[in-house]
DNA sequence: AACCGCAGTTATGTATACAATCTGAACTCA
DNA sequence: TGAGTTCAGATTGTATACATAACTGCGGTT
């Protein structure tokens, strides 16, 4: 029915979201701008039912803006933005950590986080680290935080730090690679670790506000760090989500 | 077009949305119930199309859940959701505060908050509070807090608060209420007020840590009473939204 | 008696036709 | 010449028809 790379296994949905997803992610179209609801169909291909259903997703998710006469438009982030979002999800996985600690997670749950933890112990010990095991970094990276944030056992404290992660330059990844971009990566990547190590001993011995205190560190780590990246624009293009980012003086 | 109540100047998927919210928070349609589009049609008036928006809308909400093989159900609660929402909550009114202070709110932001506590301090100085008052005071208290996470400036912060804001048990509106039903509920309005005060101080002073403490010390002080009004099941039919709580043993 | 399979039914996913609203431009009148 | 009005085009909102996938119940078989 389709003409290119019909996936049946797939809904039409999904594909226009994903479709426009990549779109906007990848620059071509820019922020700003606005996207109407047949120019989407001419882009995915599919009808304006699902696409539709994947504009408003994307509104969901944070990547689009509704404008107030209808239609979409994508979405400027100014850099505080960022560096805003990734201090809040800092601040709610400090949450997630305390909870972790207070409510006592058992020694079989912190069990695949030790793992992650050795995982990554031995990527990072080489010094000139590998393009390959960079990826696998981001990778296992990414796993810590998921399993970290499982921990809380609390559905809403979880469901709102993936809302936030879901910004393409909120999630942990993204970061990292932003960083990747300074001279000194090695070294904050390994402070990183001993931050990922601190917080699991933090919650293995009930230190709730230790574990929290660890992760805004993380995060503000974070933060520091891409401003610095942001600052001084090298090899930015490794973070296509960058792209997002307008200077608009909206304020 | 339609039989009842045919207001043209709101949009099918608005009219659908906000009558199936009702029928959520009402309880005519109970947690884990599942309700299907052409149901959701029966109820409504409107077709499918507007319908299924307002589902997808409700499930952003949180009030829905989207069911794996399609459709909806109702989402569950269990009490410790509703008090992590609670904490949750405060957690990023904490940070919006923090922000608040530490970028230097300017006195003329703070005026309009500086009215709204004088005016709820009107309120709470009568001893038992009628009726009136006491609505009124629901309203200035969500008023207060909108303003407060206003000054904050940033947009990913406000968004991400609005959202567990969204949800109605989260909403300052529905812990004060559900406070009422204790016997000491004018001294807990009081101490709130209290709150709402040093917060504001701690912001004109740039004492960031002081603030995000304040409003972090404002939840916890929620979460106990609404916790010990959940104890006592007094007065809970003055939350009709607290019928979503269901005891189940989901894990 | 229990289980596997098939068919009928129902519900959701998708496409498209129609209606209403908004935008923008051109034309007219003062 | 400028401002207001009207008409045309386009775009979103809504409804509905069609297709496909999931569920249910029945009947047959082992």
């Amino acid at each position: 029915m389709n003409d290119k790379a019909a996936d049946r296994s797939i809904s039409q949905t999904v594909r226009a979201q994903l479709s426009l997803r990549d779109m906007v992610l990848s620059g071509h179209l820019r922020a700003g701008e606005r996207i109407s609801e047949l120019q989407a169909v001419d882009i995915t291909g599919v009808s304006r039912t699902p696409v539709r259903m994947a504009l408003v997703r994307l509104e969901d998710e944070g990547l689009l803006q509704a404008i107030p006469s209808g239609g979409f438009m994508v979405k400027a982030f100014s850099e505080r933005d960022i560096l805003d979002s990734i201090e809040l999800r800092g601040t709610m996985e400090g949450l997630a950590a305390r909870l972790a600690a207070e409510r006592g997670a058992g020694a079989r749950q912190l069990e695949p986080l030790k793992q992650c933890l050795s995982d990554i112990d031995e990527l990072v010990r080489q010094d000139p680290i590998s393009v390959d095991a960079f990826s696998a970094y981001v990778a296992l990276n990414a796993r810590f935080h998921a399993l970290l944030n499982e921990l809380c056992g609390s559905a809403p404290v979880m469901r709102q730090i993936d809302r936030v992660a879901a910004l393409p330059f909120a999630s942990p990844s993204a970061f990292v690679m932003a960083q990747s971009a300074l001279p000194e990566a090695h070294q904050i990547l390994l402070i990183a670790q001993d931050h990922h190590r601190a917080v699991i001993d933090a919650i293995e011995n009930r230190e709730g506000a230790r574990a929290e205190a660890v992760m805004r560190e993380h995060a503000r780590l974070a933060v520091r760090n891409l401003r610095l990246a942001l600052r001084s624009r090298t090899h930015l293009d490794l973070l296509p989500a960058l792209a997002l980012v307008t200077q608009v003086a909206d304020k």
